[in-house]
DNA sequence: CTTTCGTCCTGACTGC
DNA sequence: TGCAGTCAGGACGAAA
């Protein structure tokens, strides 16, 4: 569900609430998500200082005192909720909630795709779901030669491989399509088979569709699962040029096409046929 | 090696 | 109203 601007916005909600504070109490509601959580996680992280929040690609990382970092990987339909602690709330599906002194952050995900887990802080980028992701898009790392490089000899469809987290990190299903309309490349094009100035386009389209949904809370869809961590929804889903939108007139105003939705590899695309080549 | 496919799980929506 | 079927923002492991 969360993609890389919507854990963007939960990281950046929840920091403000934990920098600097201790762990007063852990409640742990059930056993495990994707990966069981570390044995008596609770005891463990009680008393522990947050150091710093920050994100890389859609995992939250949550640096403690003591030399661990909580990793937090939200899936499809993780949410972190925050809450005033003398007025604590609770909902299905809390799996883990930490408390501060004045705050509870609620880690809710009916599904369970969701990931907990604590790493040594040294060795968080060695931890195997970080050791292979790609660049960060909205980095310097991440540039026109770059992703070329990085697509070269794929015969996979560029939507495809721009999903793929090892060719670049923090896109999911909505902005690999909204990115692949803005760089007007259609998503079954082979990866291998773009153009310099396609690559070019499509890097700048990465960037661009990120930094404008960051800008907007990230994006909360009809099901109203994604939330910001104080429970705003985003409102960049008013701005999806394509994702969601099969049937609708293409937004480009020269354009007379409507956007379709296909499947590949198992996964809904949606583009404009007319102007997307 | 690369690429596709099924699977983990719940909830919301569709159509009969 | 009920119920079966479908679909969902992710990621992984098995299989081809």
């Amino acid at each position: 569900m969360p993609e890389l601007p919507e854990v963007e916005t939960v990281m950046r909600g929840i920091a403000p609430a934990l920098a600097g504070q201790t762990l007063v109490k852990v409640a742990v509601n059930r056993a495990g998500l994707r990966a069981p959580f570390p044995k008596a996680l609770a005891k463990r992280l009680t008393g522990r200082r947050v150091l710093a929040l920050s994100r890389r690609a859609k995992y939250i990382l949550i640096a403690l005192s003591g030399g661990e970092t909580l990793v937090l990987h939200l899936g499809m339909s993780g949410r972190l909720r925050l809450f005033a602690a003398d007025a604590p709330t609770a909902e299905p599906h809390d799996h883990v909630v930490l408390y501060t002194a004045k705050t509870g952050l609620a880690f809710n995900d009916p599904r369970r795709f969701g990931l907990l887990d604590l790493v040594a802080t040294e060795a968080v980028g060695a931890y195997p779901p970080l050791a292979g992701l790609g660049p960060e898009p909205l980095s310097e790392a991440f540039d026109a030669a770059v992703l070329a490089g990085a697509l070269a000899g794929k015969r996979t469809p560029i939507k495809t491989a721009l999903l793929d987290q090892r060719v670049v990190a923090g896109l999911g299903n909505i902005y690999v399509c909204e990115a692949l309309f803005r760089a007007r490349v259609a998503p079954t094009r082979a990866a291998a088979s773009l153009s310099g100035r396609e690559t070019k386009a499509l890097t700048a389209a990465v960037k661009a569709v990120l930094t404008a949904a960051i800008a907007a809370g990230g994006s909360s869809l009809s099901d109203a699962r994604y939330r910001r961590a104080d429970g705003a929804l985003g409102y960049f889903q008013t701005k999806l040029a394509v994702y969601d939108r099969q049937g609708e007139a293409c937004p480009r105003k020269t354009c007379a096409g409507r956007i379709e939705r296909i499947v590949q590899a198992g996964r809904s695309s949606f583009f404009c046929p007319v102007c997307q080549h």
